[in-house]
DNA sequence: GGTTGACCTGGAGTGCACTCCAGCTCCTAC
DNA sequence: GTAGGAGCTGGAGTGCACTCCAGGTCAACC
């Protein structure tokens, strides 16, 4: 299968605009072109694409995702590298859900707060 | 307690052009002067610090701490739109841990994916 | 009384990750 | 054969959240 750059963007969910930009800087590879000399993504463009909306979903910077595509276009002798990458990648996403929950304590104690503010003040009308 | 700049940063995690900066936009009030025209903290500012940092973490953006803020200043009378705010943002980072959480599950894969590589290269390298 | 160090102000600059635009080409449908 | 729509390029613009800077003040210490 091959994909517009339309498809593409829809499928992995980055805009059309976001898709050349990922490109002029090196993030993915440039793409096929079809007769007219538009881009036509094939499916291991897209499972690239979708994996890199991971990576940024969790926070990793451009540069960084950069850096791994560059090791993954060296091939197979920069897999420890890559690994390694992913495997300290993984370590601060696990970091950040830490940090994430424990901001959401305080918002629950908060929230509890100002519930306790309301019963209080619903007590002082009704008494 | 009263707090110079320096140590208002210190113990906010903010840095000293952080508090300005926050001051300017309207995101903390302006905190008292000392003689020399300083700024000088109190624990009341220092708290609404924190909690400001908590916001943040979880990726509030400014513009909503601001309106936050605001409703905050106007007193008791607000307290159901910010608990409303505080309820709302609640959600979106449980969003946020539910998404990275998922994201954390394909890193995993992917990483399992890598060992998977070295494991058979040392087969291949032993046999 | 001079130097040092913390702090002050207004304003400019930075880094990141897009996003938008003008002016063009190409294919398709009428 | 022309109108419309998708896509193309290079480059400029945007929004966010800071961060830095020059030039100045002030209090304290030597």
């Amino acid at each position: 299968m091959t994909y517009s750059i339309a498809q593409a963007a829809e499928r992995s969910g980055l805009s059309i605009d976001t898709l050349r930009y990922y490109e002029r800087i090196g993030l993915v590879d440039p793409p096929a072109r079809d007769s007219g000399g538009r881009r036509s993504y094939s499916d291991d463009d897209l499972s690239w694409l979708v994996f890199l909306t991971r990576l940024r979903t969790t926070g990793m910077p451009i540069r960084m995702m950069r850096e791994y595509a560059q090791l993954r276009h060296r091939g197979a002798a920069t897999a420890g590298r890559r690994k390694q990458m992913l495997f300290e990648h993984r370590a601060s996403v696990r970091e950040r859900i830490a940090e994430l929950q424990s901001c959401l304590d305080v918002l629950e104690y908060k929230i509890a707060h100002y519930e306790q503010i309301e019963h209080t003040f619903v007590e002082g009308v009704t008494a």
